[in-house]
DNA sequence: ATGGCTAACATGGTTAGA
């Protein structure tokens, strides 16, 4: 691997708290120097620096009570971070944005919208409009850029276990891949789907009903790219391994390469 | 089978996740 690979993490941890064992044990083995958490589940104050100093990272963090929370974690500086949209007085922490290496990367926890048509599926799409605006703007100001997160969208029907069931539901409805296809018209590529992947990969179970065992999952934990950065990617997969620990969480982390050293892009 | 499981906040039962 080359000397300036960046080997991007996303993870939502569903409380950093209780998760805290697990990313020192996946960190133990995985070659990841920059991850983006979601649902950390507590407040700035209360975030345990330490903890994550111990772990060989550092960076930024953004959370609130109970809800949400974002992190930006490195194991080398992480500059220039912003938390939240700005101009976007959203009271839900679910974005923070650093500079790692040049590479700007944007850590974002989409709304889940729990049923199609209800106040929070209303707010979902409201949300994602005011993220394009914000990552079109980004676009033009950073050349590399990576948007990484819980999407809390499944891109296409080769991201869900079952489409027939889920079809029109939350998480897969059209108005949802719409807002997800405005990202990618921006220039942004799902990394993933560049590299030959095992059918049926994903990156979220459900903790009930055997979801894990039965691999009834959906792909929603998503890796964006810029076209500049997108071909520098040298790969990308789900760890589906921390999925099966004790007491997980019920997301898995998925991990992109990218080598910054090329001056010339990389053919793959 | 409209259930199943987990976490926060609270301390039993609700809200939320996806």
């Amino acid at each position: 691997m080359s000397k300036n690979a960046l080997t991007l993490g996303t993870w939502n941890v569903n409380s950093l708290r209780v998760r805290l064992p697990h990313l020192a044990q996946w960190l133990a083995t995985s070659p990841v120097n920059v991850l983006g958490l979601q649902e950390t589940k507590i407040v700035d104050a209360d975030f345990p620096a330490a903890d994550i100093e111990r772990l060989g990272l550092a960076g930024g963090w953004h959370g609130q009570r109970t809800y949400n929370g974002v992190a930006l974690l490195a194991k080398e500086p992480v500059l220039d971070l912003v938390r939240g949209i700005p101009g976007y007085d959203d009271e839900q922490a679910r974005v923070i944005a650093g500079t790692v290496r040049g590479v700007r990367i944007i850590d974002v926890y989409v709304p889940n919208g729990q049923t199609v048509g209800s106040d929070k599926y209303t707010y979902k799409l409201a949300w994602l409009e005011r993220l394009r605006d914000y990552l079109a703007a980004e676009m033009a100001r950073h050349p590399l850029l990576a948007v990484v997160g819980d999407y809390n969208i499944a891109p296409t029907d080769a991201d869900v276990h079952d489409p027939k069931a889920w079809e029109g539901q939350v998480l897969v409805s059209e108005p949802e891949r719409g807002a997800l296809g405005a990202l990618q018209q921006l220039g942004l590529v799902d990394v993933f789907r560049r590299f030959e992947q095992a059918e049926r990969s994903y990156s979220w179970w459900d903790y009930r009903a055997g979801a894990l065992r039965r691999n009834a999952g959906l792909r929603i934990d998503l890796i964006l790219a810029s076209s500049a950065l997108a071909e520098r990617c040298t790969g990308c997969w789900v760890d589906v391994e921390p999925r099966r620990w004790e007491r997980p969480s019920d997301h898995a982390p998925v991990v992109a390469t990218f080598d910054l050293t090329a001056d010339e892009p990389i053919r793959t």
